[in-house]
DNA sequence: CTGAAAGCGCTTACAG
DNA sequence: CTGAAAGCGCTTACAG
């Protein structure tokens, strides 16, 4: 059961470890003829070079990392993570990348690993996931020089390069629309106020709410979580000027506010409507079905690893911006009743 | 910017590298004093050890393999494996084990790539999700001699150690339990009908049902998306004599299920109970909150790759039994009302 | 307890 | 186009 090696190879196919070197790898230095015969005789006795010794001699490893820093109960809750997960597989996986994946409970771990992984020479780039207002991780990846691209932005990374989409303009097309439908008290039900993302588009709310004259437009802040989604939910309903709309961050909290909803007794969307961000199956199952902002998230991750390749490769990648989420109107938003528009 | 090496360790510890090794190591061969000054310098100037040339020089490669097999879209509704990861993770993360993951897009490219990971050498072994009926991976594992722990089981499996829990058990508990309540038409909503664990719930549902004397109990596939849960109740709903209590192998697929009771008029529980596989946040989400089987599935993930690194270190892993599936009774589910029976 | 050396399996200049 | 050899950074017998 001993695992062929390169030399192996080469004595069944009469020629030097070098030459099989070139061969596999597509390099000049062997005719045609020889590679075939080459390729042909590893491919028969199951030869795979050992990636140890491709990445000691000086190659690639051959992998990049990703590192999740979220408690272990909201990763699962959110479609997001495994969904951009098998975008990024797609790309990397056509070019036998491997993926190595880290679940950390903080920043501060997170650094940590990256450091090792750049000592042990264990990945060749990392993407890098929830980028904060003042982050910790961009000046250490600067300082490591350690390839990475950023999934977010496109502010606060430094010299790295992002992949982001304009999650500003579709918060402002959002608050657009449900104005066209007649809302004027509109809630936002904001994630972590410490991730860019939720800063970028609290600013974007507050522009466009205070252009259309909406001076009741409040954002709360939450943590994705179902619990949290409901309890700010509730305080919002129970307000003597309760919002007739409210836009959640993310699809739980959203589906915990349309159950609070029902179990305050208002119907949605005739007393509430309620739009969700990042469309996933979870909104296509409720009843009503919820509007939401939505993208393409395998494409996004594919986007991402393809930058980080094309940088690792030695390209300078700049920074990419994908397609803006798109708004899908279903049955959670509608115009408001009169009734609650004075409640 | 060049990366230290133990060679640096060395002059500048004033030793040679192979002491440098055994301090790092752990290994005899080093005063305690020499140990603690040679670990203090590593420290000092940001050292670890290659861990491409740490595998070369026929050390494990200190990485772990998991490859799902699932479509990009069901593999982000399922919280069960970002939570399976964490768990893994945190197992793997306190000895400094790196998971290698990857998403594939069936069975025959899974074997491809144990194949190839075996063969570079990438992974020291790898967790096995989604054991089939007759599973064409088992005896490639087998083959390799790659040391693998199937999370699943526990039959099936062939010479592979596996962690699994008792769903059979689980079932017929449940199924005790609406029958209890005066439920006397059930029906299953089966997830994908080659997984061998959707085949031995299948099995004890059968069995237990006819113990009770349930005639009508029935059981139809499905593939643990939401479109196809609510397609599949719509059917059970519309049949002359409609189930009083379903059970649903996954939570998406129950929460499906709510969804198309409610938009038939139906309450729930007076009309419909609803059981559902896999407790998550989501169950506790919608309105009324789901009675659900749950397990602490991290725990489940770190279970397993316990048992994975312990075979790695060359003791023999057998079987474990992890525990069963707990019910917990939400509001989705109580007695039926007296018309449900007879209508 | 320590040092010098071989070897893991590749890649890549360097001669022929 | 091919062969012989050095080197990547560790680990681990083997002498001292």
């Amino acid at each position: 059961m001993k695992r062929p090696t390169i030399a192996d190879v080469a004595r069944r196919a009469g020629v030097s470890k070098g030459a099989v070197s070139y061969a596999l790898n597509g390099q000049p230095g062997v005719s045609e003829a020889t590679r075939q015969r080459i390729l042909a005789i590893a491919a028969e006795i199951g030869f795979s070079p050992s990636s140890a010794a491709r990445a000691l001699s000086g190659a690639t490893a051959r992998a990049i990392g990703l590192i999740l820093a979220r408690p272990a109960r909201t990763l699962g809750i959110e479609p997001f993570f495994m969904e951009l997960i098998s975008g990024v597989e797609a790309e990397l996986s056509a070019r036998s990348y491997a993926l190595t994946l880290q679940v950390v409970a903080d920043q501060s771990a997170e650094v940590a690993v990256y450091r090792r992984w750049w000592g042990e020479r264990r990945v060749d780039g990392v993407l890098v996931c929830d980028l904060r207002t003042d982050d910790l991780r961009v000046p250490v990846l600067e300082e490591l020089r350690l390839p990475a691209v950023v999934i977010g932005g496109p502010t606060g990374t430094g010299s790295l390069p992002s992949v982001w989409s304009d999650d500003a303009a579709a918060l402002v097309e959002t608050v657009e629309y449900l104005h066209a439908l007649g809302h004027r008290r509109i809630a936002r039900v904001a994630g972590l106020p410490d991730l860019l993302h939720t800063a970028i588009r609290t600013q974007a709310f507050t522009g466009v709410c205070q252009r259309l004259g909406l001076a009741e437009a409040v954002t709360v802040s939450s943590d994705y979580t179902g619990e949290e989604g409901a309890r700010v939910t509730r305080r919002l309903l129970s307000s003597r000027l309760r919002p007739t709309a409210v836009i959640y961050d993310n699809d739980v909290m959203a589906i915990a506010g349309l159950s609070v909803a029902q179990e305050m007794g208002l119907a949605v969307p005739a007393h509430l409507s309620i739009v969700a961000w990042d469309d996933s199956p979870l909104c296509r199952l409720v009843h009503p079905p919820l509007t939401a902002l939505g993208r393409d998230i395998p494409a996004y991750g594919a986007n991402a690893a393809r930058q980080l390749l094309r940088l690792i490769e030695g390209a300078t990648a700049e920074g990419l911006e994908t397609e803006t989420p798109q708004l899908t109107p279903r049955g959670s938003t509608g115009p408001p009743l009169d009734e609650s528009l004075t409640a």
